[in-house]
DNA sequence: CACTTGACCTGTCCGC
DNA sequence: TGCGGACAGGTCAAGT
């Protein structure tokens, strides 16, 4: 589930991995994954050299010398996966998952590519490839003018970037209390609130600020919103740092997992004893209609 | 208008 | 072992 630290990972890598590649050829059988015309496709991606890469909430930018951008969405099973000329043939294994045995975060989950889940591959210059792959078909990749980016519907009204300077508490509060009546689960998963929040980092911040996922957003003692203003920067801030939460899927540029998943205090812990109440154990419940995590003694009040 | 539900998909897991 | 159904959860569209 690519939410903003593994779409940010994935950003970081291909920045490193991609800018200055050009774009050779590309391959694409479920429609939906790709849905541009193949004139578009031929007039301006082919041969497009590949200039920037940008990350806006969860959605992947990656801007062309044609002035078009390919606009990606990982949606909950996407990967983006570039493999180089010398490793075409080979499972993506690297020597570190050699030396360290499997269960390494570094682990590679992608064997030899293209599989029965890539839906678009791209051929670049110098021998390379740019693989999407998505099991469940949720995601897509699509081109569009550059300038045009800024008004697809979702860019309109996407909410603010969290960890941006200008996000302030003041700021988070006044995006909350545009939901004051919803419950704050449901109001930190809303993209027009705050840009990039998906269920890992809600409930992980959530029972940071020991505040039960149900509460409606103006019974929240302020100092619990301040409390979850910074929960939230710093979940999301050490996820980026481990490389994001690999829960089934998830991997970055070159296909390796992210091990934020081993740092969770909450998400998937279920049975588990909480670490500030050894005696008492994480439920799973549903709240907003998502599966959600909380200690029952830390985030018992409403 | 606010909020909930269904659709989009496939792989995995659980119970019978 | 096979099979049906629930579940995973990001976003949009439709329904209440």
């Amino acid at each position: 589930m690519p939410e903003l630290p593994e779409v940010e990972t994935v950003r970081r890598g291909l920045d490193k991995l991609l800018v200055g590649h050009k774009i050779i050829k590309v391959d694409f059988d479920w429609p939906k994954s790709f849905p541009n015309s193949k004139a578009d496709v031929s007039e301006f991606l082919i041969g497009a050299d590949v200039v920037s890469v940008r990350r806006r909430a969860k959605v992947l930018l990656i801007d062309l010398s044609t002035r078009y951008t390919l606009v990606i969405h990982l949606k909950m099973t996407g990967q983006i996966v570039y493999v180089r000329q010398s490793e075409m043939g080979h499972d993506s294994v690297s020597e570190a998952d050699m030396r360290f045995g499997a269960g390494h975060p570094t682990d590679s989950l992608i064997g030899r590519l293209p599989d029965r889940s890539t839906r678009v591959t791209f051929e670049l210059s110098r021998g390379a490839r740019l693989y999407f792959n998505d099991q469940r078909k949720f995601g897509w990749v699509r081109l569009y003018p550059t300038v045009e980016v800024p008004n697809i519907n979702f860019m309109k009204k996407v909410g603010p970037e969290p960890l941006e300077d200008s996000f302030s508490l003041p700021v988070f509060r006044s995006q909350l209390m545009k939901r004051k009546n919803s419950i704050i689960k449901a109001v930190l998963l809303d993209q027009t609130i705050i840009a990039g929040v998906g269920n890992i980092y809600a409930d992980e911040s959530l029972w940071g600020a020991k505040i039960h996922p149900a509460t409606k957003v103006a019974d929240i003692p302020k100092s619990k919103i301040q409390n979850l203003y910074s929960e939230l920067l710093a979940v999301l801030r050490l996820s980026i740092e481990k490389g994001g939460s690999t829960d089934r899927n998830y991997v970055n540029a070159e296909g390796k997992r992210g091990s934020y998943i081993d740092f969770a205090r909450v998400f998937r812990k279920e049975g588990t004893p909480c670490q500030r109440h050894p005696n008492s154990l994480i439920e799973k419940i549903r709240v907003a209609g998502r599966g959600t995590h909380i200690c029952p003694r830390c985030q018992a009040t409403y």
